[in-house]
DNA sequence: TTGTACGCGTTATCAG
DNA sequence: CTGATAACGCGTACAA
């Protein structure tokens, strides 16, 4: 019955009827009378006809197709960022396409050539890359992008580009851990990162420093190649191995939960009591969060929102003038047992507004 | 310098050649003179032209994008798939489309057609959706779709359909983990799973019954409505509740490690201790496994290499006769600790050639 | 309301 | 080795 290479004109021989016609009952169903628009719906149904959207991009310069660039989609954040902006351009009739980035890559005029070469509607810019020493390099090419599609960043404002920023504010996040912690008496606090030159390691150093510094509490900043599991396991070793006992942090701010889950392993193989004898903290709430033993105590950056946020607006400046501003959103403090507030009375944190969970 | 909306007919102006002699340069290397290529190539630099690989493919009926369908991102093993897949075709020019069918549906018609209208390379079936009643539904949707397009799954032979199956032996996997079960002494095992209609808790479910009743182990069947780690937690209490503790089963077979996430906590807050009161085994070893306290006794499913060795096929259907056959790849058997094997001295799971973690 | 003719940007075919 | 011409499948003026 179906055959699988009709086009429209031979849908619309077998309707006895001109190809614009089955057009215009496919489309915009409008100028058609109700008998032919029949005819030609019951030859569509009897072929299974499928219009090529191939052939309608071309000529609408639109393929209804937006990039996603992101660099690990096994990551639970981006795949919770992904997951969402998926969804909102799926309920708009679109569909989405990964690019990936290596982490700690940079976007390179090769790179967005993928995209330009694929004629996207637009450009969803999910983090993760980093930003060369010049950063004019960065958005001369995303400039060469843009002229050919709209861009949305999940990340702050990059110098230079204009175009919507929604993000969360990871500096600011990080303050609250420390304020939380600190008023949970905490004297000296370590901060477990990652040597990478993406900003949002940067940022969420820049704010555990200057939070440490307002409030009196001694940093220490400890950083690894990588923030997987397997280095947060190792890196307790490291960090406490290096210090004398006396000398220890009390609390460790994990850049995410990802390595947090790793440092809880590791501190749990060291023979430590968590919260007990070391508080930790997460990052970035991710599935897993809740279930770790004890449950993490971490920041929740709200990633389904942000993909549907950013996917939202990157469909609307397709389809309008692209604007430029930056969103930024509240990481929210979500307490539960590792950063050790229920051994307090739950107060401090209380008095902040953070959520318990 | 760059603009946007330059065509090759604007290039072979520039350089004074014919648009086919652009194409030639940008296409296949083959006869044009050097000197010619030259001209026509840095005239494309100038304007950093890309040619419109959607009037390409037009042309080649080929879109090089191939479609992924699946019912969740979020899914560690989902994503794991996932991403070997997108990194597979983009090793071969290819990008990769995201088509999310929530777990439980059906194949719809409707729902193919959105991949028949985009004119794809390929499509790629992962699993997660439901078997109708009357298994000719499937297979006639699915026949429609490969009149267009070849698919490969990476789930058992689908019933009337002819194409390439890739997937794990999930009734061997959990026959493996009830005899290294049976081996540690355990004579009554429950196996927590899903009221799902999709294959791979059927398939789970039918080796879990099979091989305890060759090995005389008393099986203990629960099932919760979803898989989530939070129906895991609250399922314990369920099912033990629901037991004598005399009638207690002395081990939990969970259908995914995302649920078995949920068991521990749930066995942790009933104050019960694994694997000493019980011992508890996952079913597909996440990236958070290891992590567990205690770390999860699991299944390897190889996601990764389903993936990739699927897409592989994909690719190659495209540009081939499509095959017909199946693959089958063996799980392995992970041993942790929440199975209580390191109990025992860790003979019984080494006489079965698993490994230890 | 309907049909004709053209164009979207590229590549394939053929002639030169 | 190069150029003209005709597709690819569809939407859309414009004319009827």
């Amino acid at each position: 019955m179906a055959a699988a290479n009709l086009t429209i004109l031979d849908i619309a021989k077998e309707a006895g009827v001109s190809p614009a016609t089955v057009s215009r009952v496919l489309s915009k169903h409008t100028n058609v009378s109700p008998s032919t628009a029949q005819r030609v719906r019951e030859v569509v149904d009897k072929y299974s006809y499928q219009p090529n959207s191939i052939a309608r991009g071309l000529l609408q310069r639109q393929s209804h197709v937006l990039g996603i660039i992101m660099p690990d989609i096994k990551h639970p954040y981006y795949a919770s960022v992904f997951s969402a902006a998926q969804r909102e351009a799926g309920s708009a009739g679109s569909v989405v396409q990964l690019y990936r980035l290596a982490y700690n890559s940079a976007i390179t005029d090769d790179f967005i050539s993928h995209l330009i070469e694929r004629r996207l509607d637009g450009a969803l810019l999910c983090g993760g890359f980093i930003e060369p020493s010049d950063p004019k390099d960065l958005s001369a090419v995303l400039k060469h992008l843009q002229q050919y599609m709209p861009i949305v960043t999940i990340c702050p404002p990059i110098q230079g580009l204009d175009c919507v920023n929604i993000f969360p504010d990871l500096e600011g996040g990080i303050k609250k851990e420390v304020g939380h912690l600190a008023r949970l008496g905490h004297k000296r606090i370590a901060f477990i990162g990652a040597t990478q030159e993406t900003r949002s390691v940067g940022e969420r150093e820049l704010g555990f420093r200057m939070e440490a510094e307002r409030l009196s509490v001694k940093p220490v900043l400890h950083y690894e190649n990588i923030h997987t599991p397997a280095m947060g396991e190792s890196s307790v070793q490291r960090l406490l191995g290096s210090l004398p006992r006396s000398a220890w942090p009390t609390a460790l701010i994990v850049v995410n939960d990802l390595m947090a889950l790793g440092v809880l392993k590791g501190l749990r193989r060291m023979g430590l009591r968590v919260p007990e004898d070391i508080a930790v903290v997460g990052s970035d709430n991710q599935f897993f969060s809740e279930y770790t033993d004890p449950p993490l105590t971490t920041l929740d950056l709200n990633a389904e929102e942000l993909g549907q946020l950013s996917m939202r607006q990157l469909l609307h400046a397709r389809d309008s003038k692209p604007a430029s501003y930056s969103q930024v959103r509240d990481p929210m403090l979500i307490v539960r047992e590792s950063c050790g507030a229920s051994l307090s009375g739950r107060t401090a944190a209380l008095l902040e507004g953070g959520v318990y969970a």
